[in-house]
DNA sequence: ACGCCCACCTGGAGGC
DNA sequence: TGCCTCCAGGTGGGCG
């Protein structure tokens, strides 16, 4: 499910309510998620005050004002909820809520992942940069570091296709499925380019067209297809907004061509993921 | 080093 | 209703 601004979403839903609290219980239901929860990790969260939550890629990140951080991951079909004093008392847990944190102030964040494709672990303030899980991640698209030269630089040595590379999180940290299609769309690039041979003013084009739809997808709270939502428990706004994602057979929004001529979106398979674009437009 | 394929896991949708 | 197949927003290990 979550890409870059579906787990903004849920970093700054669960930032009210974690920032600033200390951790007073964690009660863990299932252990064998991505990453087996360690058998420690209660032990060394308990008690414990987060003093940020941040996003890196598709990485929430809790960090403890005594220098220990949680590394949390929503895999495909992870949410985090919020629950109120009053529902956390009455509340039994539902199926598939692998870790409930309960704060000072009684309420919880609970952690349900179907698929278990997720992961929660702890690492260090002073290790965090170089962690397995986040050394190899590219620059955030929304900060200075993503410009077109970055981006260039990354794609130069791919033979393979834009739309694979740049799902490669050592390339755009945070990309995903949906936004890798609505982001080549919006800078007119076609999906099976060679990655390589975006320079100049293509490559100016999607990193302008990536921050674009990212920043407009954080807005709107993300894209709710199925699994995703707001800590709160709505739904994301932005999967109204798609453009070309899910929807083949559909005139594309951006030139006339006509579905019953032989125009309209396409639906290709990329290594192993859906694609969608405008062949028309797109090139 | 890169790119492709697959596995990991559950559940929802659609066909018969 | 039930069974079967396919598909899904991510990641990383194995292999060529």
């Amino acid at each position: 499910m979550p890409e870059l601004p579906e787990v903004e979403t849920v970093c700054r839903g669960l930032a009210p309510h974690l920032e600033g609290h200390r951790i007073a219980r964690v009660t863990i239901r299932r252990r064998d998620l991505r990453q087996p929860i360690a058998r420690g990790f209660s032990g060394q969260i308990e008690g414990r005050l987060v003093s940020l939550v941040e996003r890196r890629a598709k990485y929430i990140l809790l960090h403890l004002a005594d220098g220990g951080v949680v590394i949390w991951h929503l895999g495909m079909s992870g949410r985090a909820q919020v629950l109120d004093a009053a529902r956390t008392k009455q509340a039994k847990p539902a199926k598939h809520d692998h870790v409930v944190l309960l704060t000072d102030e009684g309420k919880s964040v609970v952690f349900n992942d179907p698929r278990r494709f997720g992961l929660m672990v702890l690492a260090t303030e002073s290790g965090l940069a170089e962690h397995p899980l986040l050394k190899r991640l590219g620059p955030e698209p929304l900060s200075d570091a993503f410009a077109a030269a970055a981006l260039m630089a990354a794609l130069a040595s791919r033979q393979g296709a834009v739309k694979t590379a740049i799902m490669d999180q050592s390339v755009v940290a945070g990309m995903g499925n949906i936004y890798a299609s609505e982001s080549l769309f919006r800078a007119a690039i076609s999906p099976k380019r060679k990655a390589s041979t975006v320079r100049g003013g293509r490559a100016s084009k999607l990193v302008a067209a990536i921050r674009e739809v990212f920043r407009e997808a954080i807005i709107a709270g993300g894209s709710t297809l199925r699994d995703h939502r707001r800590p709160d428990g709505d739904i994301g706004r932005f999967q109204n907004a798609f453009q070309v994602y899910g929807r083949d057979g559909a005139a594309c929004p951006g030139c006339d061509c006509n579905p019953a001529k032989s125009g309209g979106i396409r639906k290709i398979s990329q290594a192993g993921r859906a694609t969608f674009y405008c062949p028309r437009r797109q090139h």
